[in-house]
RNA sequence: GGAGGGAUGGCAGAGCGGACGAUUGCGGCAGCCUUGAAAGCUGCUGGGCCCCUCGUGGGUCCCGCGGGUUCGAAUCCCGCUCCCUCCGCCA
């Protein structure tokens, strides 16, 4: 959520923000008249509330004197009173609720740095690394799908059976792989930050705090009989760890990463990027996750960019990093880079991280604060995640990248202690 | 799933209708003392919202959450949630 005192005294500033994001403004206008109104029945009710207290104050002294009479004057003011002081926190709830609900659905406000732009098309490439993409030779140039089948490692089939399309079933060294992978990054990033392993299921609440609900509901796999939402990606408790505390600053940043299956619906998405690994309902993810002061935050984004960079590189794949665009970025994103690979056989780059700054958008929601070092009061924390490294995409194109001639893969040095003495994965008898 | 008990500030733990945003202890911070530290002594020490003459200023809300009773609620009543203990079931 944006800072509602933010839009009372710069309106403008947050209007032209949001206008690089193309956002209708009109809410914004909205919510200017209904804080004005809220704050001023506010003041009022305020008001009334004191002299109430103060009548109450008064009828027990008279009580205690006896001065029955007297007293019982002074309650029938103050009934007056109250009925005129509940009908306005009446009215002034009804405003700050009405806010709440416009301002949920208000994307954060782009970075300075953030490039222009209205789509995906406008991504600026920050830089590229590994192999080059237009060297691949044509054996590399099937697509994982084709191989992940011959090879016995991805039953696309199987898993339709057990779930419904995008679903899939991992075997033999399919499995293996894709649990090694999660394992390396894990251990590849535990010098610094902590591991957690997150309940995959949360509270609406959880949901809400993190910007998933409620504006995006229908992304996500939700448990009617118990009312939890299974989690999209190890962000949304990661995040929310600490809500409703107040940490201190010496102990900042605070760095956490987690293992989490990750459960989305693609609902916007029908058959776009389907096929094979692209696009999936569950897969398994290596969050990394930092909380932050507002100055430590551009810091950690590095960081986290930094982390999940070297890993694709250290499985041989050719990679770039692209700067998200004002029109592109997500609903909670300050600013936002892609991590993509290349994959051969499809022919794309394949986003394969995504690492975000989320400002005190999501701190805002989930009520996370910090006490700054020799200050009073409280401030707000800055959000960043990314993934470390997320399953599919990066197996995908491993299988493509590490394609022999004869159709088995190699697979790459880094994976091997994971891998039961394993270094490739053979073609079937 | 069944039966009981409980939810108060960073923590522990009082208060059970009238000056209680809350006694006290611990912890934390500052000062005194000390060569330094400890001990001791003194003071300070929650959060949200709003207002102004921006000040060691003022008002209001928060004792799990939501309602109710009352002139007045941490205290009484109702509903909900969560936690704990015991039983059952179970990886």
């Amino acid at each position: 959520m944006i800072d509602v005192r933010l839009i009372r005294s710069d309106p403008d500033a947050v209007k032209s923000a949001l206008g690089r994001r193309g956002e209708d403004l009109t809410p914004i206008e909205r919510v200017i008249e209904l804080d004005r109104r809220q704050r001023d029945l506010t003041r009022e009710r305020d008001e009334i509330r004191h002299q109430v207290k103060a009548l109450s104050k008064e009828v027990g002294g008279l009580r205690k004197a006896g001065e029955t009479e007297r007293a019982e004057a002074l309650q029938a003011e103050s009934r007056a009173l109250g009925e005129r002081e509940a009908a306005l926190a009446a009215e002034a709830d009804a405003r700050a609720e009405e806010v709440r609900q416009i301002l949920l659905f208000v994307p954060n406000l782009p970075s300075p740095d953030a490039p222009d732009g209205a789509s995906e098309g406008d991504n600026p490439v920050l830089r590229q690394g590994g192999p080059d993409p237009d060297n691949y030779a044509e054996h590399q140039q099937v697509p994982h799908w084709e191989t992940g089948e011959t090879l016995g490692i991805l039953d696309f089939e199987r898993g339709v059976k057990l779930a419904g399309s995008m679903f899939v079933a991992y075997r033999g060294m399919g499995a293996t792989v894709a649990r090694a992978l999660c394992q390396l990054a894990l251990d590849r990033n535990a010098d610094l930050y902590e591991e957690v392993r997150p309940p995959s299921l949360v509270r609406t609440e959880i949901m809400v705090g993190t910007g998933q609900l409620p504006k995006f509901q229908e992304d996500a796999y939700h448990l009617e009989r118990d009312d939890l939402w299974a989690v999209p990606t190890a962000e949304v408790p990661l995040t929310s760890l600490y809500r409703d505390e107040i940490l201190d600053e010496a102990d900042l940043p605070m760095r956490f990463m987690a293992y989490s299956p990750c459960f989305r619906r693609e609902a916007g998405s029908a058959g776009r990027d389907t096929r094979g690994l692209l696009r999936v309902h569950e897969f398994d993810k290596v969050e990394l996750l930092a909380l932050t002061t507002p100055v430590q935050a551009p810091d950690l984004q590095a960081e986290i960019m930094d982390r999940a960079e070297a890993l694709v590189g250290e499985l041989g794949l050719s990679h770039r990093v692209i700067d998200i665009c004002t029109g592109d970025m997500g609903i909670a994103h300050h600013r936002s880079w892609d991590l993509e690979v290349w994959s051969p056989g499809v022919g794309q780059w394949l986003e394969a991280s995504s690492v975000s700054w989320l400002s005190d958008y999501q701190a805002r929601r989930a009520n996370l604060r910090y006490r700054p070092a020799g200050a009073k009061g409280t401030e707000l924390l800055h959000t960043l995640n990314g993934s470390g490294l997320a399953v599919p995409r990066v197996l995908a194109a491993l299988l493509e990248v590490h394609r022999r001639e004869d159709g088995s893969v190699a697979l790459p040095e880094p994976l091997h202690p994971y891998l039961r003495g394993a270094t490739e994965i053979a073609l079937p008898a």
